[in-house]
RNA sequence: GCCCAGGUGGUGGAAUGGCAUACACGUUGGACUUAAAAUCCAAUGGCCGCAAGGUCGUGUGGGUUCGACUCCCACCCUGGGCACCA
């Protein structure tokens, strides 16, 4: 063959590679091992672009270079397939979603095949299948026996356009993240999850991960953990008391008046009949405020006194008890004391109904006077007007001594309290798992017996979602209506289906152990592999599926099913790949770029090294169609290089450039920075492209290419007359004599400027007299240095010289 | 408003205290060709200059240092996240 024509030797390889299924794991190995794992895609309809193929191929790199080092490698895929895009087309269509699911996975399975990402394919699962999802649902069944799942009909986001709640995490500025629509309250009967209950250690343990640091910062924002106080604001004539929530207890003598949330349980109580009126008003108007509205209005405040009064327990102060939507009903206590002379929220709602403000933090300790504007509105500086604890610093001192008085006198306690809230579960719509429970009338919830698992899906003609509050399934009698495992009388089943996100949440373990059926994922197999060594994925997830899975996998290694506490050992972000206008590939735009067509005019090994070579890889980058013809160009001059004869003589500073490329490659792969590692390759290839190598020196380059580009590298690893298969090799060991060269440039600075660039022999370079002797010999140099007067010599060997002159 | 990441040629980017702009795209010129494509070679930050060379230059302004894209302080801009969370 005397030309590189991709489509002639790609589906060769390809084809053989399968029948020899060279990329399979084994579970038993003297190899160390390592889990590679890329967040599994949902199977849509319009298959990948080239965006999603980022990280795929990154990641096929780094499995590809492990195993030549002599990893024992686990690199799977499989389909996160339940959800609602597929169920939308199916009713749509009138086409079963399991039909579309299976067709869109083959479509997308054949993609990856093309650009022959080295999946152990035998290890394939669908979210779907029933023996999958067996495991699914036997995870919400020990859910549900340690408490961790429960019925409630609180209020829920509720997307009218999708007709089904959502959680918390789904829910983006108020729109609903799949299909941007106005989310509404919806009081429906729901299942939901105790994350809350795992709130401190999926804080804690964020901090032996190796993960992005932004990723942990928004999991422990989300998480929001905050430490502070309730305190208890008895009522005149009156039987409870208002309970607020504060992190800054240390401002509580500057309480001037209290706020309840208008959806607060005691509003109705407190309202006086002189206010009747007005307060029904503005329950009335803040109700119908859509979150479009409440964001319209910016930070402007509104509010209604009840009529009432509390008292406030430290000073025995009367504080009007008022009634605004600027405090949050689902967080704390729904109540809030208002200080308006240290926040500055709390300031604009006093200045506008003219509540009075008081100073308890001070610039100084005799700063006392009464706050005028925002601007003496302190968080920091020194306690005054607050009796005995005036003159203490705030906040590090003065809160933790009022804390303690407040305890001790059993007017508050100590909280801590998240904003993380628990995890709404369960879903009004037909593509998900079955939630496996038996609603008994004299049993109460009963769960399916694990032997009964999986409990199916059914086949229904009509998947519409039904808009009460209740899924389709609900209007299937003859699965609904069951007997109760527990008493044998008549039963109905959990209508309501699980969330996308419960099939993600531990597909990494199912990898491990795909076809077990007897438990969950063998113990031995478990201890082998897991964790996850690498996982990468977009940093869309990282308060969803990354929050969720944790959790879930902090639920099974309390049962015992794992032995690890956290799944994902170390985690990077792949950027997202913006089209070339520089918008988001989507159909609808038109400017999708498919893998497809991109393997078709230039092969599969060019888009792998484009897709690598591009850019860094957490960057958002767009996608560049005239660069890729480079990376072409660059396949096709190796191909040429490799083909010609080979050298006889060794010459030295290919073996050098070569030593140092076989370092560099490695360590960039590594570091995940691929786009230098290609530019490596480039430049090796630039420096000996007019030359000849050496046998030896075509199979070590060839071997370091391998991993971005695994045909040409395989087809020409043959063409020299080598053993199949490349794949096979081992990474190409350093020859450390061949590291330095012989001569080192050393630039000669002159007052910071660098004036001229010295060749220094090898066994000079520690020796600064020479050097510098020759540095002040040089012509360039030389010029600078004439008739002034030399005050200090830096140098640093091998690198720089520099003069520094007295300033005259 | 708060938190995080980032700002370097016409473009994607490289360099993490020591030669700014590697590598690639694009552009321009040349070779080959009847011609085009492909390929190969050369040039390619701005300004001054025929050239040698000089000078300015990594968002802006200061600072530390013999030396700063890199470290420190302040500010501006872009992207991402959170947001009346007490």
């Amino acid at each position: 063959m005397t030309k590189y024509i991709p489509s002639q030797i790609e589906p060769k390889w390809q084809k053989k590679w399968e029948e020899d299924q060279i990329y399979t794991a084994s579970d038993s190995s003297d190899k160390p091992k390592k889990y590679i794992l890329d967040m599994f895609p949902y199977p849509s309809g319009d298959g990948l672009h080239v965006g999603h193929f980022k990280g795929y191929v990154a990641s096929d790199i780094i499995s590809r270079y492990f195993r030549l080092k002599g990893f024992n490698v686990l690199h799977p895929m499989g389909w996160d397939a339940f959800g609602l895009p597929a169920e939308n087309y199916a009713i749509k269509m009138g086409i079963h979603p399991s039909i579309t699911t299976a067709r869109n996975i083959a479509n997308i399975k054949k993609q990856m095949q093309l650009v022959s990402l080295s999946y152990d394919w035998k290890r394939e699962i669908d979210t779907t299948d029933p023996n999958y999802y067996k495991w699914t649902q036997w995870i919400f069944l020990k859910l549900f026996e340690k408490g961790l799942a429960y019925e409630d009909d609180a209020p829920i986001n509720w997307c009218p356009k999708d007709k089904t709640g959502l959680a918390n995490e789904e829910v983006i500025d108020g729109k609903c993240a799949r299909c941007g629509e106005q989310v509404e309250q919806k009081k429906i009967r729901q299942w939901i999850l105790r994350i809350t209950k795992y709130a401190d250690r999926l804080l804690e343990d964020l901090e032996g991960l190796n993960w992005p640091e932004f990723i942990k910062e928004m999991q422990i924002n989300w998480i929001g953990r905050s430490e502070g106080m309730e305190i208890q604001f008895p009522i005149s004539n009156f039987q409870f008391p208002i309970n607020v929530y504060t992190v800054f207890p240390e401002t509580i003598f500057g309480v001037t008046y209290m706020v309840l949330a208008p959806e607060h349980q005691l509003v109705k109580k407190l309202i006086t009949k002189d206010q009747e009126k007005e307060v029904e008003e503005y329950l009335k108007a803040s109700q119908k405020k859509t979150e479009l509205q409440r964001k319209a209005e910016e930070r402007e405040k509104s509010g209604v006194f009840t009529g009432s009064y509390c008292i406030n327990p430290v000073n025995g102060k009367k504080v009007p008890i008022w009634i605004s939507d600027y405090v949050v009903g689902g967080y704390g206590t729904g109540a809030v004391m208002g200080v308006p002379g240290s926040d500055h929220r709390d300031f604009a709602f006093a200045k506008k109904y003219g509540l009075e403000i008081i100073r308890v933090i001070g610039k100084t300790a005799s700063d006392f006077d009464k706050v005028l504007t925002d601007q003496d509105v302190l968080e920091e500086g020194v306690i005054v007007n607050s009796e005995q604890f005036n003159g203490l610093k705030t906040p590090q001192d003065a809160r933790e001594k009022i804390k303690d008085w407040l305890a001790q006198k059993k007017w508050g306690m100590r909280k801590i309290q998240y904003h993380l809230r628990d995890w709404i579960f369960s879903r009004q719509r037909y593509w998900g798992e079955p939630i496996p429970l038996v609603h008994c009338p004299k049993c109460g919830v009963v769960p399916v017996p694990e032997n009964e698992l999986p409990l199916k899906l059914p086949d229904v003609k009509k998947y519409e979602p039904t808009g009460t509050g209740e899924s389709p399934l609900a209007a299937i009698p003859e699965w609904v209506n069951t007997v109760c495992p527990k008493c044998g009388g008549p039963g109905k089943r959990e209508t309501n289906t699980m969330p996308q996100w419960a099939g993600s949440c531990w597909y990494y373990l199912r990898f491990i152990d795909p076809n077990n059926n007897q438990v969950l994922l063998d113990k031995e197999k478990d201890k082998y592999w897991m964790p996850v060594d690498w996982y990468i994925g977009g940093a869309e997830h990282a308060v969803l599926h990354l929050l969720y899975a944790r959790f879930w996998h902090k639920v099974l290694f309390d049962i015992g099913a794992v032995s690890t506490k956290e799944p994902f050992q170390k985690l990077t972000s792949v950027g997202l790949v913006l089209a070339e206008d520089g918008r988001k590939m989507s159909k609808s735009l038109g400017n999708v770029i498919t893998p497809d067509e991109i393997v078709k005019e230039y092969g599969a090994d060019t888009l792998r090294l484009y897709e690598a070579f591009m850019g860094p890889f957490e960057n958002t980058i767009s996608w560049d169609p005239t660069s890729i013809n480079g990376v072409y160009k660059f396949l096709n001059r190796v191909w040429e290089l490799i083909c010609k004869e080979e050298g006889k003589s060794v010459e030295s500073r290919f073996e050098i450039a070569l030593n140092k490329l076989v370092k560099k490659v490695a360590s960039d792969i590594e570091a995940m920075k691929f786009n230098t590692a290609v530019a490596a390759a480039m430049e090796f290839i630039n420096l000996t492209y007019h030359h000849r190598l050496t046998s030896d020196q075509k199979k070590k380059f060839l071997i370091v290419l391998a991993p971005f580009a695994p045909h040409i590298t395989e087809e020409l690893w043959s063409q020299i007359g080598e053993k199949y298969s490349i794949h096979k090799q081992s990474w190409p060991a350093i020859d450390n004599k061949f590291l330095e060269e012989d001569e080192v440039s050393v630039a000669v600075q002159v007052n910071g400027k660098v004036r001229d660039i010295l060749l220094i022999q090898k066994d000079m370079i520690s020796n600064k007299e020479v050097v510098e002797k020759m540095a002040k010999e040089s012509q360039k140099a030389a010029k600078f240095l004439e008739g002034k007067s030399v005050k200090k010599v830096v140098y640093v060997p091998g690198k720089i010289i520099s003069f520094v002159l007295s300033s005259s």
